[in-house]
DNA sequence: CCTGAAAATCGCAGTCG
DNA sequence: CGACTGCGATTTTCAGG
């Protein structure tokens, strides 16, 4: 499943996780390639599913999101269902990761204020015990893999 | 510093979060605009810093990295520097963010093996004690805020 | 992988409601 | 003041070498 990636895929990799808007011509200049084999490398890239999309980034606080948590799951049953259709109805869940450990599930949460934070714990309380941490900040701007 | 965001406004913010490739033309006809007043609108959440950038999703494991963890760091001394050194120079940590809490930092990290993981977490394990969790499956495709 | 053309899109004017 | 129209420049796409 591993694809191989030479240097220039790997060159393109690392620009277009940086913009990802960048026109494949101004791309082809970047990694000393025409325009024409630059998208031909793009397509390969999206078909192989290693380039899975293009997602814009959008500043949280500024949107009205003041509140940033990462909220632990303990999930004692196995009936994950109830709890997949919650993720997909609150789109203020951001992420869901399932971990090993204690706490099953990991989930980036954001909120428009404290009140709208406990709201969305009670509802996840329901499933299991929740640990709850706020977010002071993100020290990293996006990132992606760079190389092998 | 929060921007009054129209209902047009959020139709922008949503299509481009899920397809930041999107032309502008059809853009604007998804949002009922036309192209003109849509590349306006999307000038003015760039300027305003709402739209923070664009970038490309990688699939982590297509591209070698076959470790996903969650590793949460309790970072006993106030100088921060020398671990944001460490995060700028090591591409393998994708997100760093610092909350409240016993742990001061959670960080995400991918690695390309177990003996990779081990190498990433003894750097890590300089600053102070960390507890790592491996990441099984994420479930949640990616997301951004949807709405006000 | 490169060249070169046609088609679509982008960016910038000016104009209308 | 925000949104629509028209035109030149750039980019994308697809043919062929």
């Amino acid at each position: 499943m591993t694809e191989s990636l030479d240097a220039t895929d790997w060159s393109i990799l690392v620009e277009v996780q940086r913009d990802g808007r960048i026109p494949l011509t101004e791309l082809g200049r970047r990694v000393s390639l025409s325009a024409s084999a630059t998208t031909e490398r793009v397509k390969r890239l999206e078909a192989a599913g290693i380039i899975t999309g293009y997602h814009a980034a959008v500043d949280l606080t500024k949107v009205g999101f003041a509140v940033l948590a990462v909220v632990r799951l303990k999930y004692p049953g196995s009936r994950h269902q109830p709890l997949h259709r919650l993720l997909e109805e609150r789109s203020e869940i951001l992420e869901c990761l399932r971990t090993t450990g204690d706490d099953c599930y990991l989930l980036k949460v954001a909120a428009t204020s404290m009140a709208h934070l406990e709201q969305l714990i009670d509802e996840l309380a329901q499933f299991g015990s929740t640990t709850t941490n706020l977010v002071y900040s993100q020290t990293l701007s996006y990132r992606g893999p760079q190389g092998p």
